[in-house]
DNA sequence: TTGCTCGGTCATTGCAGTGC
DNA sequence: GCACTGCAATGACCGAGCAA
């Protein structure tokens, strides 16, 4: 796999001087095109000579000198948007693909981020024609954003199609220009347009689309909310892929001999139950020892406690204490409908292999995986001794307690100490190899917890550590799981919190949250969460 | 000679009106 | 509601003019 990736920068390099004679032709064209309509004479002079480096024209940003109308942002309060980038310094198409909010579709149209040009004056006998230039302000910062380094990934699968769906031409995202299937030449949105024969349009950000169904417009939209939450500029903020791809339990390296600390309320112990209410009644009462309806059972899903008379009572027919604590043993005790449906969820995602990016050069999808590591079936266990080696990499310093990766990654239930049943793998695979891994516990819509998350070494910083933290983020959007937490190095935790949305929770904001949460937890690292709401 | 400013030209595409 | 169309806002580019 790193052999493949690395093989992809020969590949862009080739096609660099092939994009700049390729946007010249076309710009030239279209100008040659327009003077002739216009009756002017081409100038020898391409126009769009030297755009690469400044932004092909049209999709910069600037204020106009000429009527002196100015752009003011105001404030919005729009959640962030999960976006991959590729690694700027990285000429790779790697893994790239967009993961917009889901969550809130109407966000983006709502948002009240949207440059508000302020509109002027009326001057004394000006022409209050409609058509008039002063009835029109327009908005030139927005789209241009897709093309900016923070923006739309590239290779990122875009569609021109019409309303009903029809699709006219497909391509992908690359720099500052689309790159058409068909004949594999560079045009600007307003070129793909006009190649997929709707040219008269002049919409080309209203209908191409991601393979999310995302038109580019909205996705500006998302990205506007995301680039400048506070109404403030982020110019300082380079892309959401420029920090190193280790993170989580830790951070590019642990600056600490990090052991997971797992908590007791994972098994059945006496210390525990003596602690914990159950969830349906509030009362903690139970007979220790004693296998009967007082025993309090944690759900294999959500972990909440509850005795087996409360769990029994909102059951048509009944189960006996032992049978449950049978389901208790093969984990599949699930305490209420919620829990069910996020199983059969995950059980259903298990079965998936999404393909969510594509490599050109070396013709490979990178696909999205959900595994369990009790999974016996040869596809899974191919992946899973890959995830215990990345871990192992990714957190040299902890080879030691390397144990805990394999334990976790094959979701082990070590009696009396660790209790890592319900855990999953969310992997990103090309081929057969697996680029980016983690350690993914889902619960209940309460909170999922993103244990360990690392990248395979020859392939970092190259946005596919961002590519599966937003798939990860997507798909617990659509099991309505609403908040995401994750153990993070301390050194680490500015890059969480500026550039991937997450909050930094204070020593006692962590301190309730694992109470109430029983997380798996790092020693000297600082917890973060993110809503998913 | 160099660097800066200004104005003209043009490509791009946002916007709004119209028709179906 | 959507497609089509015309208008024109906007920024990039370029050359001319001017000052240092």
């Amino acid at each position: 796999m790193g052999d493949n990736v690395y093989s992809l920068t020969d590949y862009l390099k080739e096609s660099t001087s092939n994009s700049l004679s390729n946007l010249n032709w076309s710009a030239s064209k279209r100008r040659s095109e327009r003077q002739c309509k216009r009756g002017g004479t081409e100038t020898s002079t391409p126009a769009l000579t030297g755009s690469l480096e400044k932004g092909v024209s049209g999709l910069s940003i600037g204020t106009s000198k000429k009527n002196g109308t100015e752009d003011t942002h105001i404030e919005n309060t729009a959640g962030p948007i999960s976006i991959n980038v590729v690694k700027p310094d990285s000429l790779e198409p790697d893994a790239i693909i967009a993961e917009y909010s889901k969550h809130d579709p109407t966000n983006s149209a709502l948002s009240l981020s949207s440059p508000v040009i302020t509109a002027q004056e009326p001057l004394p006998n000006c022409n209050t024609d409609p058509k008039s230039k002063e009835s029109k302000s327009r908005d030139t910062t927005l789209h241009p954003l897709l093309f900016k380094e923070s923006g739309l990934p590239d290779n990122t699968l875009l569609i021109y199609k019409l309303r009903n769906g029809e699709v006219l031409k497909q391509g992908y995202k690359r720099g500052t220009c689309i790159i058409c299937d068909c004949c594999n030449k560079e045009f600007t949105p307003s070129h793909f347009e006009e190649h997929a024969g709707m040219g008269r349009r002049r919409q080309p950000y209203h209908n191409i689309y991601t393979s999310e169904g995302v038109t580019l417009h909205n996705i500006a939209l998302q990205l506007q909310d995301r680039l400048n939450p506070n109404g403030f500029g982020n110019a300082n903020i380079s892309s959401f892929s420029d920090y190193p791809n280790v993170t989580s339990g830790c951070g590019k390296e642990p600056s600490t001999t990090n052991v997971p600390i797992v908590p007791l309320k994972r098994t059945l112990q006496e210390r525990v139950v003596e602690t914990e209410s159950c969830y349906i009644c509030r009362d903690g009462h139970t007979t220790v020892g004693n296998i009967d309806s007082d025993t309090i059972v944690f759900c294999n899903q959500c972990e909440r406690p509850c005795h087996i008379r409360c769990y029994n009572d909102g059951l048509a027919k009944r189960k006996a204490p032992l049978e449950i604590l049978k389901e208790y043993m093969q984990f599949c005790f699930l305490c209420c409908e919620k829990c069910q449906m996020l199983r059969a969820h995950l059980d259903e995602e298990l079965e998936k292999c999404e393909e969510i990016a594509f490599l050109r050069r070396v013709r490979s999808n990178i696909c999205w995986r959900l595994l369990s590591g009790t999974n016996k079936s040869n596809d899974v266990q191919l992946y899973i001794p890959q995830v215990i080696d990345i871990f192992r990499d990714a957190f040299a310093e902890t080879a030691e307690h390397s144990g805990f990766f394999s334990d976790m990654v094959y979701t082990k239930n070590v009696e009396g100490e660790k209790d890592f049943r319900g855990m999953y793998c969310a992997v990103l695979t090309a081929s057969t190899h697996v680029v980016s891994a983690a350690i993914l516990k889902v619960r209940m819509e309460q909170v999922a917890e993103l244990v360990l998350i690392a990248t395979r070494s020859e392939c970092r910083r190259k946005g596919y550590f961002v590519l599966l933290l937003n798939s990860i983020e997507a798909h617990l959007r659509a099991w309505n799981v609403n908040l995401l937490m994750a153990p993070v190095d301390p050194e680490m935790a500015p890059i969480w919190s500026e550039k991937l949305g997450f909050t930094i929770l204070s020593d006692e904001e962590k301190k309730s949250m694992l109470e109430v949460h029983p997380l798996v937890m790092f020693e000297n690292l600082l917890l973060v969460q993110k809503s998913l709401a």
